[in-house]
DNA sequence: GGCATGATTTTTTTATATAAAAAACAGTTT
DNA sequence: AAACTGTTTTTTATATAAAAAAATCATGCC
């Protein structure tokens, strides 16, 4: 059975954008609330339909109305809120950098399922997903194995990703001055330049800006291969950095500076002064990301 | 309910065996025979049944003993010898490059579930596979957008390839003379050479050879992530020229000779050279296939 | 004791069933 | 006519069930 969460959050968006309406004011029509939620109109019906039963709203032909302010207490919440998926892929990758997988190991997708309170369908389309993503491997029986979140890995990954960006790079830098990318850089410079300013507060931040900058780097010439070891990369930041918040602020700090440094590179026209910034960032992350995995696994 | 192609493989596999062998003479035990058609000791047991059943094998006790050498009759035939998960791949990519499909359509995986003869699990799990190969999407409501074998595919696929075989031949040159990859890639050249001696006959066995070189390459820094590309370049190969029947001779012909370039460039230890013939061939290789989509999608 | 067979248990694969969600259809209202 | 609502159909997500295949256990033979 499928799950309802989309609904349930769905739900509560809506209580959000009636908080911010009137009461006695009429709402907007189905399909436009529904492309307003981004959802189809079956599902915002479903939301009508209990607003209604609660009466939040009264709905009467295309009439509806706001009768009161949304309040705490008519919030939907719990754990289904998420989709199962990513619940699922949350706690696979909590599992996977826990102490009962090591690398190498067979994987029990029966045993994952029950401990995670799922089917094993679930498991099945995780461990798929994963397995893309190198931390798993297929064997000739139809079994999983793990790989994990090795120092290998992470030597792979970064091996590919600096290759890239250097590409990435070249090619950045070849625009002409007239390209639009320059302005977005310096859009971006800026954006950094307004976060160091206030990095103790806003370091948690970093992460999105760190994205925006190499997306529009690499951006210039898009390839699907490549985005996809992006894609990679993010999933293994998100996870990895949500467990190891121990000098974020630190870490996040050294970053901008560096980001500044790549930044200026480009735009000061000089290859080699680029590749210099580019290369010593890189080398920062990838020794960032290597000790932080050497504390998870124990020396 | 799953499929017995294994069974079905293995018992066709096990009469292959048994017609090498001398009736009257006793068989090796299961666990041997098991190992040696790499399967587990249940699948061949239930050979093994079948086999006594059709009084092929005496079985008493740990006494095998082949009664009569298997016949043409004795062979299991028909369409459900081919893996399930193989199948829907095959008629998957036939329905990819053909007429029905649109580059930007969206997928109807109940429809194709119904044309191939499958469940929709069989469909997910194939649409899920092709997603990371880049030749389709997954948008956010949940459906499957074709992405196709297009010309951008092939152009980003094998910006890709060049970029990594690069990689990998700059690392290659750098090894030691005394290291064995030296040695065998002489034998690929005697491979070579061998094969272009009797082109006429042996052409077809020109993808072997050309895996097995660009495998020894690349297998210098292994990287998954490359590993992962490859795959999608094997896949994509192997179905497109096995529609693509035309100029086939010619084609292997061509490659061979650039592939002896290839290798005398990597063996002058000038890199210059070899990256030049490193990027000729692949320049070839990128415009053959160009050029055969062009024809089997219209000008 | 080491390896073999026979029987049992566990795990994986695949089809099917059902709820959720999307899309399509058909009238209605403005 | 354009856009809306009410209804129906189609499609997707997920759990469940059952067969195939692998693994494990128990026992016996040399």
């Amino acid at each position: 059975m499928k799950t309802n969460a989309l609904y349930k959050r769905t739900y509560n968006q809506c209580l959000d954008l009636l908080a911010r309406a009137a009461p006695g004011r009429p709402l907007a029509s189905e399909p436009q609330m529904a492309a307003t939620l981004g959802v189809s109109r079956t599902t915002l019906r479903a939301v009508l339909a209990e607003l209604s039963a609660r009466r939040i709203v009264a709905i009467d032909g295309r009439a509806k109305v706001l009768l009161r302010l949304p309040e705490r207490a008519d919030y939907l919440d719990g754990t289904d809120l998420e989709p199962l998926a990513e619940m699922v892929e949350r706690k696979f990758m909590a599992w996977m950098v826990g102490p009962e997988c090591s690398p190498g190991q067979i994987i029990n997708g029966l045993d994952l399922a029950r401990q995670f309170g799922v089917s094993t369908s679930a498991i099945r389309d995780c461990l798929s997903k994963f397995s893309h993503f190198g931390l798993l491997e297929r064997q000739s029986n139809g079994r999983w194995r793990a790989l994990g979140l090795t120092v290998d890995f992470v030597t792979e990954l970064f091996d590919m990703r600096e290759f890239m960006e250097f590409r990435a790079l070249d090619r950045f830098m070849a625009l002409p001055p007239e390209h639009p990318a320059w302005r977005a850089l310096s859009g971006l410079e800026e954006e950094h330049r307004a976060m160091l300013a206030d990095i103790d507060r806003r370091y948690r931040d970093f992460s999105d800006l760190d994205h925006r900058l190499h997306r529009l780097i690499n951006g210039v010439a898009p390839n699907r291969f490549f985005i996809n070891i992006q894609g990679v990369m993010s999933v293994i930041f998100h996870y990895h950095y949500q467990w190891n918040k121990k000098d974020e602020k630190e870490r996040n700090h050294v970053a901008v500076e560096e980001h500044l440094a790549y930044i200026a590179g480009l735009e000061s026209g000089d290859i080699a002064k680029a590749r210099a910034a580019c290369g010593f960032h890189l080398k920062t992350a990838r020794s960032t990301l290597l000790a932080s995995i050497e504390v998870a696994t124990g020396p």
